[in-house]
DNA sequence: AAACTTAAGTTTAGGAACTAAACTAAATTC
DNA sequence: GAATTTAGTTTAGTTCCTAAACTTAAGTTT
């Protein structure tokens, strides 16, 4: 019935389901970020959302974010409390709101990008030039394959 | 001050930050596999976690999925409501309880990851061997950057 | 221009998935 | 056989989210 697997299916497959449980694990943990303090996962990927591209409206940043406006509503809130993030109504249209990182924010946010580069590096360390390469590919085309 | 990261490393360590987001998304949304009926992602995970290699302990299985006892008793009950898990007690510590699958609970298992399989093949059916081989080695060596 | 409709964001109640810490009961050690 | 360790449970609380009803502002209709 089920057609059989070949190894290379299998063991990529499950490597990638490890992969996600990590990821998992990962994202239920706080970190700190330079003068921002202790930072929750959605609060750094908030302000990450925000810092590729600022200013922008909430609702722009529930679609980068692929959640709900309210949702957005909350964290921003959140995040305009610990002084991380700015609110400015849109100058041409009173309903909107432009989001955008404060000085604090940042920080936090360099110094997020730079953790990441750190990580990366030390793995790019350990491929090859060929290796990065497929690598890099693969991960465009599983980030098409994910798209909504 | 902050050495300046090539361009690789920029955009490497973005998609790798877009697929966890995206990862995350898919996190949140329950999925039907077979008879089954509708199984949130850590229903899923835990049936996957007992189905790799049952019958398991409640403490191993919390190291497997790396939660905490109190999250397996939780999450074991809902599975034993659903009939997709069955307990028993260890035959030379009744302090332990033995955990596996119900046949309910192998056609699940069995029906993800066939799924994972399928998509994971047509990640492959767009790469090379070599591509291929890659991605599976950084796979691997990110799960060992991963590990706790 | 008053009456609709659409769009942006907020509020609220609730659910999923956890944790930490106190607990029970069984097994082991001293 | 008393003390300790280990396996699992319970409970209260947190985070992060959704759905749906709501408010306010903007654009449309006639």
């Amino acid at each position: 019935m089920t057609p059989k697997p070949n190894s290379s299916t299998t063991n990529g497959s499950r490597e990638l389901g490890k992969l996600i449980m990590q990821l998992k694990r990962l994202e239920r943990q706080p970190h700190t970020f330079g003068q921002a303090g202790t930072l929750s996962p959605s609060e750094i990927h908030t302000i990450d959302a925000i810092g590729i591209d600022s200013p922008v409206l909430m609702s722009e940043l529930a679609t980068r974010l692929g959640v709900t406006k309210g949702a957005i509503t909350q964290i921003i809130q959140r995040l305009e409390g610990k002084s991380l993030v700015a609110r400015a109504v849109h100058p041409e249209d009173a309903r909107s709101t432009l989001l955008s990182l404060t000085s604090l924010g940042e920080e936090a946010y360099k110094t997020h990008l730079a953790v990441n580069h750190q990580f990366y590096d030390r793995l790019r360390s350990q491929l090859t030039q060929q290796e990065i390469a497929a690598f890099e590919k693969s991960l465009v085309i599983l980030n098409d394959m994910l798209e909504p």
